[in-house]
DNA sequence: ACCTAGCCGTTGACACGTCAACGAGGCCGT
DNA sequence: ACGGCCTCGTTGACGTGTCAACGGCTAGGT
């Protein structure tokens, strides 16, 4: 068959419509508001609130869904800007957040809750929630 | 309110990787297997289909909900790969599809069309799809 | 005619993501 | 000890996305 069929296109351009445009908004709002990105978030939360101060870099990875070398750059811009540490160990790197990375973590939490809630979590009625959780599981694989 | 509490991480969750997954999976066997990107094919297909051949750059930009600015970029790339040309006329630019990008178009539908399938259409169970194509409109704004 | 305002598109700087190549260690079989 | 192999991480090149600044053009008001 040579292209989608009608249905198949709604669904393919209701798809990149909504990802793209909860991506962008939520990503503007936590950028503009706090000077960090929503990855940069995601990294600290992940390095502050798991592993006890400490996380492996290959565990935060398999955590976030990322691939090396997309982790690895991203820490180098986050390490330039001084808001995690990286140490060598046996078998990998460990990752610290700085002071400085911890005060900007705990000044972005509350707007990029906000910014979650406003462009994902409060624009699904709420019966809905659980039933596109399950689809949104099924296509994450 | 600091955080996001238990079910509104999971959906956070939920999204970020199926979005990030469906994309990148499409995108990958796309771009493996034609040389195009989904991108591409997208302009492609609304340069070819629509407008009887030629295209304003500005209409363009709206079909796809793209900003001026990553249009631009994205086009002098095509561009420079030969795919379209563009024509300053009164009030805009005209883009067309060249001959090769008609035939590498046209090479791209079949494998675009089955990887959105595999990865997304057919990944969300029929009884599903008329619910899901709400919701995500609905997120789209 | 002039000025202003708005729309359309480009550009440059920079952040981000992907791929393929590389390198450092650890581990295992011989 | 050696060689091969795997895992973990880095690097460079390149494509992509965003933002802010700019230039050209058009339309309207005076």
């Amino acid at each position: 068959m040579a292209g989608l069929d009608e249905g198949e296109r709604e669904l393919w351009d209701a798809w990149k419509r909504s990802t793209e445009g909860v991506r962008a908004r939520i990503n503007a709002e936590v950028a503009g508001e706090t000077g960090l990105s929503e990855a940069d978030v995601s990294v600290l939360t992940h390095v502050h609130d798991g592993g006890g101060g400490a996380l492996r870099q290959h565990e935060l990875a398999v955590a976030m869904g990322w691939h090396r070398s997309r982790l690895s750059h991203h820490l180098s811009r986050m390490q330039e800007r001084g808001l995690v540490t990286r140490e060598s160990v046996a078998g990998g790197v460990e990752l610290r957040t700085t002071t400085m990375g911890r005060a900007a973590l705990l000044r972005a939490r509350p707007v990029h809750a906000a910014a979650v809630r406003r462009h994902l979590v409060d624009a699904v009625p709420a019966r809905d929630r659980d039933r596109l959780l399950t689809l949104l599981r099924l296509l994450a694989d």
